[in-house]
RNA sequence: GGGUGCGUGGCUCAGUUGGUUAGAGCGCACGGUUCACAUCCGUGAGGUCACAGGUUCGAGUCCUGUCGCGCCCA
């Protein structure tokens, strides 16, 4: 073993891994086995940190399960992400003066194919830095071809169904990207703008209306002016004409009650055309539509003198001229929320256009019932809320994107008969006609439709394949909770929908890694090189990153990650891989003979501190499996990072210094529970760890080939009474080092010390090396007796439990300042004293606490009063 | 507007059926070259658990309200 830690022992494992097949699962017909889809990354860029945490935590429950000896299969793939990764490949030929256009549909997706293999390369090196430990053999692409199928074979039935339908109607627009988008891809944010109020004057200019409007520029699509019926303002007005301001076209005034009287001057335009309010309110008055927007956000030629503007040089010139006839009223600062293009942050536009819808209703309900009867257990359960409160309130689904990459809409059209086909092979003539004037849907599908049936199409539906039949439906789905409406809702949807079964069990919702403003790490932050995990990985390891991640936060809540914290965490994997030296170097000429059995129970013949780390890492284990159980990886990881470090490091390999060096009958005590302890440590932080316990665990003597198929450790005996011993053991000489830091004392001197040790005594006797070690005491010049006819003059003295440790400093001892810290001493122990009797004197204590609870109470009070009693002689002794 | 999360030492965070005297890492102070480890060891300082009520024998933890920050939905 080399003498320090270094990540760079990474990169081998995990190729040595994946050459011996390690990932793939050991399938067991009579096991219901372990199964994660993997959100699959968009093969648009890189990896952030954000897919460190979903792999971190992911990989953690595989191989966690897998050492369980459960079959367990992690299903990995990329996603085509169609808006996203056209988008970027626009941008790559915009940079060569070129657009789609200029390349043509087919050329163009060829460009995309070529964008994807380089980056699905590049994210599956970045995977495999960060030790996933999935079975690449079975990753899928949402465009392969057998998972285009099962694309195809969804929208057929839910054609067929009634639950897929075509039509024109008011959808967000991105002219940008110029396609239609979903709701969900609408990104609202605040904006500083204006309101401006302008009048509408009827016909024979004898009245006027004033509306306000935060886009002037739909003026030019208003079909009516809308007052509230009740309002007496207006009430007059109703019924009447006023003409648009500048193009002059009359449009009535109607009333609807959707009206806020309190907003502006409690008269709004309408704009079926591009507000949804007003879209439907035209609806219900039967108001004409006017669409004054072209795909690219121009004005049209309904617009008239301004078709052709842009829709904001429109909005300009249109105020311009309003103001010069005298009918802008005045303008007003206002903020407002305006719709941003999820992908490329352009303001949205809401249009009217034909697209395909999925009717949602009728798939929401199967879906809410799924985890009302909790066939479904979401994780952390607070989102479950907002599960049922989104899909209660749910609307159609706009699936149809007017983009080049992605999957084609199953759909033809026959230009002689007009016939709409849809079908799951692609047809040469019209089914109703015969002709071959037959042209396909021009349309793709929206990105999470395919992604929507990843969890079975990635198993081989609509295949019955034995995949399908043996690992469906999957265990756990894991993904950051920022996605639980785009994909876990719609998984769920069609997962019940096309197979009948839930597509998991269970859903574990993680939170979002910020930087350390507080922001969502995105590529447009100036630091985000900061947040790439191959950066950070090359400084501390992928070890360190991922130990950081899953204990840094509580399931469901942000983190920012603080990179302190990954060198603390680099620091970890040194800590215990100098352990790992300090065993080996400890294990003399034949290491093999202290292979560790399956259990080792603490047993009275054993050396007290090897009963104590016994018991110490059996609890953890209990502990271990009760949190993993309730998905509380977090804290396990915490109690296992204290519990190696500051438990078996700093105390018991401490203690078992004095034994090794002494040689004789129990080094081989200490050697066997050594190994057996720290090997189970390892096996335990594996799933946290998994390349620096690897690679530790090869050199510890072991049984296997790999820990990654090493059994998970099972809880074993505890002695409770060992821990109690330790624990005075511990306290005594943190007290002694306390005093020695106090007083100066040397580090190198070794001080005499009397222990007047009543009860305590056989085992003070017994850990006396280990007292005089750990605390640099004078083996020659230690006394332990059962209790002292007199005090020891000017020295310090500690009280632990029953035991009395005296340390004569002689002229070290400053009595003025020991008769101070006795006393402050004395303080705190008559306050908690105080406390804990109040306590007891409650009649409702006493009657409603649990007993344990009671106990626990009453024995602290004698344990304080006798500590007072030997706190007053202490000082009486000194005052003398 | 509705919903939801957070507010714990200088910083980043734990604290999950309410039950000792609230913890960790980093930072800080003091001291350390004992042959596992300075990517370290030892000791220490530092917190009215945002605020105000309430429930309870007992509240950082449960309830209500207020303030501040964030997110989601409209």
């Amino acid at each position: 073993m080399s003498a320090t830690y270094n990540p760079e022992i990474e990169a081998p494992l995990y190729a040595w891994w994946e050459a011996q097949g390690y990932f793939k699962p050991r399938i067991d017909p009579a096991v219901r086995p372990f199964v994660i889809s993997m959100p699959p990354p968009n093969v648009t860029g890189i990896l952030h940190l954000g897919h460190a945490l979903t792999s971190a935590v992911e990989d953690a429950l595989i191989r966690q399960h897998r050492m369980t000896g459960q079959p367990t299969l992690w299903v990995p793939g990329t996603d085509h992400a169609g808006i996203a990764t056209q988008a970027v490949v626009e941008r790559e030929l915009a940079k060569e003066g070129l657009s789609r256009h200029d390349l043509g549909r087919e050329k163009f997706v060829e460009r995309v194919w070529e964008w994807k293999e380089v980056y699905h390369a590049c994210i599956s090196e970045q995977q495999r830095r960060l030790g996933i430990s999935c079975d690449w053999d079975r990753e899928r692409f949402t465009m392969d071809e057998g998972l285009s199928r099962a694309v195809r074979e969804a929208f057929v039935r839910l054609y067929d169904k009634g639950l897929i339908y075509r039509g024109a109607y008011l959808v967000n627009w991105c002219p940008r990207c110029t396609t239609a988008i979903s709701d969900l891809e609408v990104e609202y944010e605040d904006e500083a703008s204006n309101l401006w109020y302008v009048r509408y004057w009827t016909a024979d200019r004898s009245s006027s209306i004033t509306v306000a409007t935060t886009r002037p520029e739909t003026i030019l699509g208003d079909t009516a002016v809308a007052v509230h019926p009740d309002d007496p303002r207006y009430r007059d007005l109703i019924g009447r004409e006023v003409l648009l301001p500048v193009v002059g076209r009359p449009i009535p005034i109607i009333a609807d009650e959707v009206v806020e009287r309190e907003f502006g001057t409690g008269a709004v335009k309408v704009t079926p055309g591009h507000d949804p309010t007003d879209y439907e309110i035209g609806k219900r008055h039967n108001l004409p539509t006017i669409n004054v927007l072209t795909d690219l956000g121009a004005m049209s030629e309904a617009a008239g003198p301004y078709g052709g503007l842009d829709r904001f040089e429109c909005r300009k010139r249109l105020v311009a001229d309003i103001q010069d006839l005298g009918d802008l009223v005045k303008i007003e600062d206002y903020t407002h929320s305006v719709g941003h293009c999820q992908r490329c942050h352009t303001i949205v536009e809401p249009r009217i256009s034909t697209q395909w819808f999925v009717r949602m209703q009728p798939l929401a309900e199967p879906a809410i019932t799924a985890v009302k009867e909790e066939r479904i257990k979401i994780v952390p359960e607070r989102f479950t809320k907002t599960y049922f409160d989104w899909l209660e309130n749910i609307r159609d689904w706009c699936i149809s994107r007017q983009l080049w990459w992605g999957h084609r809409i199953p759909v033809w059209y026959c230009d002689d008969c007009g016939q709409q086909m849809c079908l799951r092979t692609d047809p040469s003539t019209c089914t109703h006609c015969g002709s071959t004037d037959i042209r396909q849907d021009e349309d793709v599908l929206d990105t999470w439709f395919s992604s929507g049936l990843w969890p079975f199409s990635t198993l081989g539906w609509p295949d019955n394949t034995p995949d399908l039949n043996y690992f469906y439906p999957t265990s756990v789905l894991e993904t950051g909770y920022d996605i639980l409406f785009f994909w876990v809702v719609r998984m769920i949807t069609l997962g019940l929908e096309m197979t009948g079964q839930v597509p998991f069990d269970a859903v574990y919702l993680h939170g979002l890694i910020r930087n350390e403003e507080g922001k969502k790490i995105s590529k447009s932050l100036p630091d985000a090189w900061k947040y790439d995990p191959l950066y950070i990985i090359e400084q501390y390891g992928q070890d360190a990153l991922r130990f950081s991640l899953l204990t840094g936060s509580t399931p469901g809540n942000d983190m920012k990650l603080a990179i302190s914290r990954v060198e603390a965490n680099r620091n970890f994997c040194n800590k215990i891989w100098q352990a790992a030296r300090f065993i080996l170097m400890s294990l003399g000429d034949n290491p093999g003979r202290y292979t560790a059995p399956e259990r080792l129970d603490p047993s009275p013949e054993m050396n007290l501190a090897d009963r104590w780390m016994l018991t110490r890492y059996h609890r953890l284990v209990g502990e271990s499996e009760r949190l993993l159980a309730a998905y509380q990886l977090g804290e396990a990881g915490r109690q296992l990072y204290e519990i190696l470090w500051s438990e078996f490091c700093d105390w018991y390999i401490e203690m078992c210094k004095p034994r090794l060096r002494a040689g004789g009958q129990s080094v081989d005590s200490a050697r066997r529970v050594l190994v057996y302890v720290f090997e189970g440590l390892m096996r335990l932080l594996h799933p946290y760890m998994p390349f620096v316990t690897e690679a530790i665990w090869q050199y510890l003597p072991h049984q296997g080939d790999t820990i990654m198929l090493a059994p998970w450790p099972q809880p074993a005996g505890l002695d409770d009474n060992a821990e109690a011993q330790v624990t005075t053991l511990m306290e005594l000489v943190r007290g002694i080092r306390n005093a020695r830091a106090e007083y100066k004392v040397e580090p190198m001197r070794r001080v005499k010390a009397v222990f007047a040790a009543g009860a305590s005594i056989a085992m003070l006797e017994q850990e006396s090396d280990i007292l005089a070690t750990l605390a640099r005491l004078d083996p020659d010049r230690l006394e332990i007796v059962r209790s002292l006819e007199t005090k020891p003059a000017k020295a310090y003295t500690l009280i632990v439990g029953d035991v009395e440790a005296y340390l004569p400093l002689a002229d070290l001892i400053d009595l003025e300042r020991e008769l101070a810290r006795i006393d402050e001493e004395t303080r705190q122990q008559e306050k908690e004293l105080e406390r804990a009797q109040q306590l007891l004197a409650n009649q409702g204590f006493l009657a409603r606490a649990p007993r344990a609870v009671v106990d626990k109470e009453r024995d602290k009070v004698a344990v304080i009063t006798a500590r007072l009693v030997k706190l007053g002689e202490l000082r009486a002794a000194i005052q003398d």
